[in-house]
DNA sequence: CATGAATGAGGTTTCATTCAT
DNA sequence: TATGAATGAAACCTCATTCAT
C-alpha cells in the first residue's frame, strides 16, 4: 500500500530506541507518561524516576537537563507529525497519478494520520502542550514546515486545482480548511471525546465527504 | 443586532471587575499575561507579584491559592466561549427565523466568536491549555457544553435539516465539523499564523462558503 | 592618633551593618565562619543556615546566589585591606612630615594592619583563599591596589630616598620588601603559628628594625 | 654542587613516578591542574577523569577516595617544600663550612627553593590552599617542621651568631624573618606578579642584601 | 586493569504560602 | 487591606563512589 511506504520512508527515529539501554527507554516512557498527563512544567524529575523505577541521578546521565529530555520526546514528533510529506518521492507519486483524485489523496492521509495519532497520542499532546511555550519548538516547527511541507502541498493542491477537481481558491485557504478538517477529526476523537463510540471508518468517510463538498468546485 | 444582543446576554463576569480592587485587578491582569505566555505551572506568584506591582503576600489575600487564581480567569471564560448558546432565547430566535438560514445562523456565529477570541486571547489560550491539566476544568466544561450547547446546537441542525438545508448526516457529526471548522479557522488565524496578514472578511466568507457547501444536501 | 585618624577615614562598610537586619547579620556571622574553616566550596548553604539559625531559603531572599553572600563578605574586605592608603589625605601627612621618617610611616602602618587583622581574621583568611579561584575578586584588587596604593606608596618611598633615609632601589622592590616583611608577620603571627605565646610590642619592634636595616641607605 | 646533592638525598616521590602506570600519570596531572585551578573542593572526579582521558571509574582503582587523590599530591609536596632541610648531612656541611657565610648559606637556600617553585608551582599552590583546611595535613607539616627544619635551622643561626656574623634576637624570629623574606619573593615571584617581567638574578641579590643588612649585627 | 552506567545523598535554588507588622 | 520577611518542602542537578561487565 502507499501509505504504508510513506511511513517506512519516515526518518531516524525508529532505530534509535532499540540502541538505547533499557533503563533509557523506561525513563522517556516514564516521562513521556507524566508530561502527557501533567504536563512538562507540572512533572518532576523525581515522579518521572520514581515511575521509571530508577534513580533519579539516572535521569541526568542520559539527559543532561530536564529540558533536554523534553527535547528528546519532542524532536522525533516534530518530523514525524508531517512525516509523509518528508518521503522524498511523495509529491512525485501524487503527480504520477499514484492517487487519482485529490479526494484519494485525502483519504491516504488522514487514515496514515489516524494511525499515527493512535499510536503515538501521548507525544502528541506533549507537543502541542508545549509548542505553545518553547520558541526554539515552535521554531523548528515552522521550519520543517515551511521547507518540507508547505511547498509539496501547495503543488499538488494546484495539480488539483488544474485538473479541476477543486475549487480555484488561493492554496493556503485550502490548505488551511484539508488540514483543519483533518486535525478537527483527529482532535475531537482522541482528544475531546476519546471515550464515545465511534465508527472510525464510517466518521472518516464522512469527513471525507464533508471535505470534498467544501472543496469542490462550484458548478454553475 | 441579533449578534450584539446575545453578547448582552452574556452571564455575570463583567461586572466583577467593576466591584475588584485596583491590585486586584492588577493581580489578574499579570497572571493573565503571564500564564498565557509560560503557561500555568511555569509562572510563579512572585513573578505576578512583580508584574502587578503588588507585595507577594497580597496575591494570597486576594485568592487563597495560586489554583484559585487560575480559576478565577478560566471560570469566566468556560462559559463565555460558548456564551452565544447560554442566551435564554437563543435557540428559539433560530426557530422564529431571525437567521433565516443555517448559513446565517454560522456567519453570525463565526463574527461573534471572532470578535471574541481577538478580544479575549489570553485568557482563551490559558483555558485551551490547562483544559488539558485540571479534571475539574474540563468536567466544568463538558458540564456546560453537553447541559447548554449540544441539546440546543442539535435543535438547530435538526431544523435545518428538515427544512432541506442541510445534509443528513447524524446532528453530531455536522456540530463537530461546523465545530472544526469554526474553531480551526480561529486557531489559525490567532495563534498559529496571527503574524499573517489576513483579510478577514474575504477569509471568513470563504470558511462560511466551505463549510455550507461541505454541509449542503447533496443534490442528485 | 594619626593612626586612628586613618581608619576613621575608613570607607563605608561600618554602617551597613546597622541597617542589615538580624537574621541578615546572623547570616552573615555564620557564612564567615564557615567559609573561613572549611573554605567557600567545602560549606554548603544548609550548614550555614544552621549555624545561622534561620531556614535555609532565608538565605536566598538576602543573597541571590551562594557566591553573593561570599561577595558580600569579600567585598568590604577588599578595600579595607589597603584602607589606610585610601584616606584621601594621607600621602599628604607623610609628606608633610607627620612621621618624621619611614620607620615612623611603618610603625604607624604595621600597628595598624596588625590590629585589623587581629580584628577581621576569619575575613580575611577568606579573601585570601578565595582571592586564588575568582578572577574578579583578583581583578577588583588589582584595580584598588593599582588606582589607591601603588601610586602612593611609590611617591612615599621616593620621598625618604630623597632623604637619604632609604636605599635607592627600585620602589617597587622596596615596596615588595616593605609589605613582605609586614605581611610575613602578620601571617606568621596569626595564620602559621597563633597559639604560640607573641609579645608583640617587641617582636613588633624587631620587625621595624629588621625591615629599616635591610632598607636604610649603606654607608661607605 | 652542593645544592644538587641536596636535592639528590631527597626523599622517595621521585621514582614513584616510574612505576606508576600510565594511567596513573594522566590522573594525578590532571589532578593536579583541576586543583590548583579551581581548588580541591571545587574540582569534581568526573572533570578530572575527563581531562586525563579516563573513566570516570578508574581514578578510583588507583586512589580509593578524592581525598586520597589530593594526598597524593600533598604528601610529596609536605617534604619537598622542606627538602633541603633534610638531607642527613646537611647541617653538617653548614658548620663545617662549606658556606663561609650565613649569606652564602641564604643564597644557596633561595636558589635552590626558585628552582623547585619554579618546577612544582601547581603543586605547591595546591599544598597551600589546602594546607589551611585539611588538619591532618597540617599536623603532618608541622611535625616535619619541628622536627627536621626547625632544630637544624636554629643551629645554623646560632652558629652564625656566635661567628658574630647576624644579630643576636631570638633564633627564632631571624629564622621567621629569613622565611617569610625568601616566601614573600617567591610569592610575590610566582603568585601574586608572575607576569611582570623579573630580572631573577638582580632580584634575589637585592633580597638576600635586604636580609643580610635586615640580620647583620648593629655596628656601635 | 579499565570501563561507564547506576546510585542516592546532598548541593543550590525556587516556590507557594504564612504571619507579624 | 497590604506588606515582605520568613519558611521548609521540593525542585533540578551534581557528585563521589560502586560494581557488573
Amino acid at each position: 500500500m502507499t501509505e504504508q511506504e510513506l511511513l517506512r520512508e519516515l526518518l531516524q527515529a525508529g532505530d534509535e530506541q532499540e540502541k538505547m539501554s533499557e533503563k533509557k527507554v523506561k525513563i522517556l516512557e516514564a516521562a513521556i507518561e507524566m508530561f502527557s498527563e501533567k504536563g512538562y512544567a507540572a512533572t518532576s524529575t523525581s515522579e518521572i524516576a520514581r515511575k521509571a523505577g530508577v534513580a533519579e541521578g539516572t535521569i541526568f546521565r542520559h539527559y543532561k537537563t530536564k529540558k533536554d529530555l523534553l527535547m528528546a520526546i519532542v524532536t522525533p514528533v516534530l518530523t514525524r507529525v508531517v512525516a509523509p510529506f518528508l518521503a522524498r518521492d511523495f509529491a512525485q507519486k501524487v503527480f504520477e497519478d499514484d492517487y487519482q483524485s485529490y479526494e484519494n489523496f485525502i483519504r491516504a492521509l488522514i487514515r496514515n494520520r489516524f494511525d499515527f495519532v493512535k499510536k503515538h497520542l501521548p507525544m502528541i499532546k506533549i507537543f502541542l502542550q508545549e509548542l505553545a511555550f518553547h520558541p526554539e519548538i515552535k521554531e523548528q516547527y515552522r521550519h520543517i514546515f515551511v521547507e518540507h511541507v508547505y511547498d509539496k502541498f501547495r503543488k499538488i493542491v494546484s495539480h488539483f486545482q488544474q485538473k479541476g477537481e477543486i475549487i480555484e481558491l488561493p492554496p493556503e485557504t485550502v490548505i488551511r480548511m484539508t488540514i483543519t478538517t483533518i486535525v478537527g477529526y483527529l482532535i475531537t476523537r482522541f482528544l475531546v471525546l476519546p471515550e464515545r463510540d465511534w465508527d472510525d471508518d464510517v466518521e472518516i468517510e464522512h469527513t471525507i465527504q464533508f471535505l470534498m463538498h467544501g472543496l469542490s468546485r462550484r458548478k454553475e
